[in-house]
DNA sequence: CTCCTTCCCTAACAAGTGTTTGGTAGGTTA
DNA sequence: TAACCTACCAAACACTTGTTAGGGAAGGAG
């Protein structure tokens, strides 16, 4: 009935990379199975279902997130800094939690209609207040221009962070801090050279 | 045993919004039936499986998208020049075949392992060659940064537009050549004010 | 040695999957 | 009228899916 932790995220972890890799419906759990070296039924050992492996690396990948994104938000920074720092702790999430990040992306959006998985839509919902919020602010300040649709600019900040997580590899040439200075560089500054 | 084009088309068309909808693995024959008005068998009329309507799907989408890209890139423009007409063309295929471009952006990456979808691989690569060579043609003419790394920047502005297939939705209150505009303005000058 | 817990296997289940086969209503052609 | 074609339905097929029930090997505890 009951099952040690440590083979719980083991288990989790290999789950997490077929389901990034294949998509989590073209998963099946024969598959994941045989890539953690053992029979499909031997998963319900530990695991009440296949929907239940998905919650649990879902939500706690967004409670790590969480606990990045809200040390960020309590620290009382400018508005050009905590993008910075929001990005840059993005990037560190995408680095450590990769898997996890894919099938976020990948998935969120249907899953979200369903009831159990709500809280989606909730840290979305959160996601887009700190985000946004932050832009207005910095918009209020001056440090951001004031001629772009704020909501596009919102998404093209978000959206520009995350899909990184769809290319990115840990252990590649560049470190997660680094590709956020890059980014944070092109967003804020652009890419055109300045005359 | 032949069918209509036209009625390939329509059927076609709310395949796609399916399969944008739901994902290709999680959709369901009877669920395009459903939506078609008609049964699970009688799509077999028209197409010999479900593997060939997303092949239809998607080759028909490249095959328009690379018109417009290929007219682009005869034209001879200059780097800045080219990268701006490249992203409006891409924000009017967006704002055009919607759901065709959501269904490549979240299935072409484990597509492409099968050999029936190797032309996805092979578009990548033509997809590459053109925008990678257009940032370093404007590298080297001096009109784009030269500090950045330049697949960083590639993949950078390449994800930027494409991921606007996942929340455009066609008759908004923004137009594709807007869209267009505000992000071409965000990626070359970036978001930050001048001072 | 015996009991008990942990972790996995064997074997099967019902439901759902993509696909096929044969039939048929209705319009077009000869 | 008779033959034919188009576009669909009805019913089934073999297979895969997630899940369950019972059993057993290994090892620690008494």
């Amino acid at each position: 009935m009951s099952a040690s932790p440590e083979r719980r995220e083991e288990l989790l972890a290999t789950a997490a990379e077929v389901f990034a890799a294949q998509g989590y419906d073209a998963t099946t759990v024969r598959k994941i199975a045989d890539a953690a070296g053992m029979l499909a039924g031997s998963l319900y050992y530990h695991f009440d279902s296949k929907e239940s492996m998905l919650d649990e690396i879902l939500s706690t990948f967004l409670d790590e997130l969480w606990a990045r994104y809200d040390a960020v938000l309590a620290a009382g920074l400018g508005p050009r800094e905590t993008i910075e720092a929001l990005v840059t702790e993005s990037f560190r999430e995408i680095d450590g939690q990769r898997a996890a990040v894919a099938i976020y992306q990948r998935e969120s959006k249907h899953l979200a209609r369903h009831a159990r998985f709500g809280y989606l839509a909730g840290s979305q919902q959160k996601f887009e207040k700190a985000w946004l919020g932050t832009l207005e602010r910095g918009v209020a300040a001056e440090v951001f221009r004031a001629d772009l649709d704020i909501r596009l600019t919102y998404r093209f900040v978000r959206d520009t962070v995350w899909v990184a997580a769809s290319w990115y590899r840990p252990g590649g040439q560049h470190s997660p801090e680094e590709i956020a200075r890059q980014y944070l560089s092109m967003v804020l500054e652009g890419v055109a050279l300045r005359t």
